[in-house]
DNA sequence: TGATTTAATAATAATTATTATTATTTAGTA
DNA sequence: TACTAAATAATAATAATTATTATTAAATCA
């Protein structure tokens, strides 16, 4: 990924240009797993001994405030980070425990719609999307992919 | 709620009933903000002051593996419970931190009719709902709703 | 450019949420 | 009623995350 995207990005919002913010981010930007912070530690570890994990903590939270990147949530409690800030749904694979992007404008164009014709009392929408859950097959043994 | 529907419920299951159990079950079944563990030992111990917290945990962990209860991850990482097993959506609030339920066939409809229409290869879905993000706005004031 | 200021980081302690351990108690059943 | 497996209480342990603080580095500005 191009390291000027990456500094024009953080310095859009005004945050600091520093080499561990460039490598979170990076990191992040090349994973489709939504990794946890101990993920992103574990994978710029080898290259970058001198960043500890509670700076990567704290980076990723820096960026989720500043709107750079989002939060989240898993079913088995622990934190997800995703770089992608446009709209988009996830699948939460089980089995692996991978989040995936699951992107479809046809699907955002039903629930707006869905949505705006509904009334929602004293409620301000900010956010929704569609949660799917599944588990990966191996197409040739059925499903039994860890 | 009525005791004996709560006593079935779990017996339905192959669990044994005990006080402990039925207490948990009770609580969470007359909470609509989907407690955390520790909301739902809070509002007992009055009454049952010898229930421990991890009780609480290991009896809505059972009640889980037992599908008669849902764990609902929450976006500030802490686990919800839902007495629900039914289809059904939640919106969660953001600026009171609760989860509210949200129903309606028309969504399940629509939700049901375009994922069977769309193909997902190597994946069997296990489960989808519309997760909704808003804050509630206070009528008189604007959202300022703690 | 170099000094200064302010923010960011490393190292680590602390906290929070949750799970595991084990001795004791209890529910279901013979 | 007594037996046995399962459940619970008390508490220790662990995992995930946040807070603290001394140090370091980036941006500002003279």
């Amino acid at each position: 990924m191009n390291l000027e995207i990456i500094t024009k990005a953080i310095a859009s919002k005004g945050l600091k240009i520093t080499h561990q913010r460039i490598v979170v981010y990076q990191a992040l930007l090349a994973s489709v797993i939504h990794p946890t912070a101990e993920q992103i530690y574990d994978q710029i570890k080898e290259s970058n001994p001198a960043i500890s994990l509670a700076t990567v903590y704290k980076t990723l939270e820096t960026f989720v405030e500043n709107r750079l990147i989002n939060k989240v949530p898993s079913p088995n409690g622990t934190m997800r980070y995703d770089a992608r800030t446009d709209y988009h749904n996830h699948i939460y694979i089980s089995n692996t425990n991978e989040i995936m992007d699951y992107d479809d404008i046809e699907l955002k164009e039903i629930l707006l719609n869905y949505l705006k014709k509904k009334q929602f009392e004293n409620l301000n929408i900010t956010d929704f999307k569609l949660q799917i859950k599944g588990e990966k097959i191996d197409p040739i043994k059925g499903i039994t992919i860890s």
